[in-house]
DNA sequence: ATGTAC
């Protein structure tokens, strides 16, 4: 009965009547509902007396907010000019994804932004677009599968292996990775990550921890892949001082699984409410990084990109470990996600959502298909680029428009042309569905520079 | 992308 706290138990306090309050409240009663009320509501009068002490409580935080300077709701409003960008490959990327872009642009938060040459359309963002923001998050300008990433690793083993220990590779995919939405690895060691302070500060990942924990080490679904394949190294001045010629690589790309799919979730929602948009843009939501919630997102988002790489650790872990071998190099970069960076001299928030970071010197997996190569690349640090680059080749064809379009025997034609073994895989995912990888690179030579490619042999992907 | 829906 009277053990619940309610609204008007904090306006009896002195609380503000406004929807702040209801916000924090609900997550008082989520997370706090076994504490005692009087307990809590001692705790409300302390708030009360010294808010500016529970500012970054994590649950009081969002009610002091409330107190002291309430999150301003107002419509904003397109600009009529867009902010400076550059289009890379443009004659490839069809227009609704430039439209996805320019609307993106005459947000009053932007600051510059970039289509990469595999862009196409996505929700809010389009997939290959770069954004750059003034003090303020794009929940959609990251993506769903917030930290989704790439990791590569060489292993100095002849390429030989490919062929003749083709069945033993087959096995460690079939038998060591795990696909599919419900897929867990319930007995597994334990990770740092699941000490970190977030996952008891944020309530909502509190709630998240178990799942994240069952989750560590698997790949989910989609697009999603492990793959054993032939890396050659081209440039001389590698960083690993690598000969020149080929090794056995293990290639992964996937990211935050359910963690990241909720977190993505709870903060566009937020978004959405705190920062209405007209309609046609309204996916295009912030969160001010001077609020709770905005703070909250960027340190969750945070950890869903460490728990991201997290996963392709343990994935590469456990099959170097099964082929007794010691790794040589390891390339890994997030293409999903967001970054403080200087542009024009300024602190800004850099979205980039299916586009790799290329700044100067820096190291990335650009992939192709499963039948065309991917490239390792060192970026240019191009500045009209937002120093970035393409996430891979970019779909061609929707998982609707494959289904229509291309059948299983089509797949494994393919497949036998390029000698290529495949677990899983559905027809949404035919290689086919791809563009040309090779045009998408001569699209971006002013942003990367290619150091080696992998060649897919054996893949494993959902089914 | 994700136990497809505040």
């Amino acid at each position: 009965m009277g053990n619940k706290l309610k609204g008007k138990d904090l306006i009896k306090l002195g609380f503000p009547k406004n929807n702040s309050i209801n916000i924090a409240l609900g997550q008082i009663n989520r997370y706090r509902k076994r504490e005692k009320k009087e307990r809590i509501l001692e705790e409300a009068k302390e708030v009360l007396l010294n808010p500016g002490k529970f500012q970054n409580n994590p649950i009081w935080g969002k009610v002091v907010e409330g107190l002291i300077k309430p999150v301003e709701v107002k419509l904003h409003q397109l600009k009529n000019t867009r902010a400076p960008f550059t289009i890379y490959g443009e004659n490839e990327i069809d227009e609704q994804a430039k439209y996805q872009l320019y609307d993106a642009l005459k947000l009053p938060i932007a600051v510059a932004g970039a289509l990469m040459p595999d862009a196409h359309v996505g929700y809010g963002l389009p997939i290959g677009g770069v954004l750059a923001t003034e003090n303020a998050v794009i929940p959609y300008g990251v993506g769903v599968d917030i930290g989704c990433r790439m990791c590569l690793t060489i292993y100095p083993i002849k390429t030989s292996y490919l062929k003749g220990k083709k069945h033993q590779l087959e096995n460690i995919l079939s038998n060591h990775t795990k696909f599919g939405m419900y897929e867990t690895h319930d007995k597994k060691h334990d990770h740092e990550i699941f000490e970190r302070q977030e996952f008891n500060d944020i309530p909502l990942l509190k709630r998240l921890k178990v799942k994240a924990f069952k989750q560590l080490g698997t790949s989910g679904g989609g697009n999603h892949f492990v793959e054993f394949g032939k890396v050659t190294i081209t440039d001389v001045h590698n960083e690993w001082n690598l000969d020149i010629g080929e090794y056995i690589g293990v290639l992964s790309h996937s990211g935050s699984r359910g963690l990241g799919a909720n977190i993505a979730k709870h903060y566009t929602y937020l978004a959405t409410k705190q920062c209405p948009l007209p309609k046609n843009v309204q996916h295009l939501a912030w969160l001010d990084l001077n609020t709770h919630d905005g703070q909250e997102y960027w340190l969750a988002m945070n950890l869903a990109g460490d728990y991201a790489k997290a996963c392709h650790d343990d994935i590469h872990y456990r099959i170097g470990k099964l082929l007794g071998s010691k790794a040589v190099a390891k390339i890994e970069n997030h293409h999903n996600f967001a970054w403080k960076e200087t542009i024009n001299e300024k602190e800004c928030i850099v979205h980039r959502k299916g586009a790799t970071p290329a700044s100067r010197g820096e190291l990335g997996i650009i992939p192709g298909s499963m039948t065309a190569p991917g490239f390792i690349v060192r970026g240019l640090g191009n500045d009209k680029s937002l120093n970035s680059a393409s996430h891979g080749a970019g779909r061609l064809h929707s998982r609707r428009k494959c289904k229509e379009k291309f059948t299983k025997s089509d797949i494994k034609q393919q497949l036998k042309t390029h000698d290529v073994t495949l677990i899983g895989g559905g027809i949404d995912e035919a290689p086919m569905a791809y563009k040309d990888i090779k045009k998408v690179m001569n699209n971006q030579q002013e942003l990367v520079e290619v150091l080696g490619t992998f060649t897919p042999k054996i893949v494993r992907m959902d089914k």
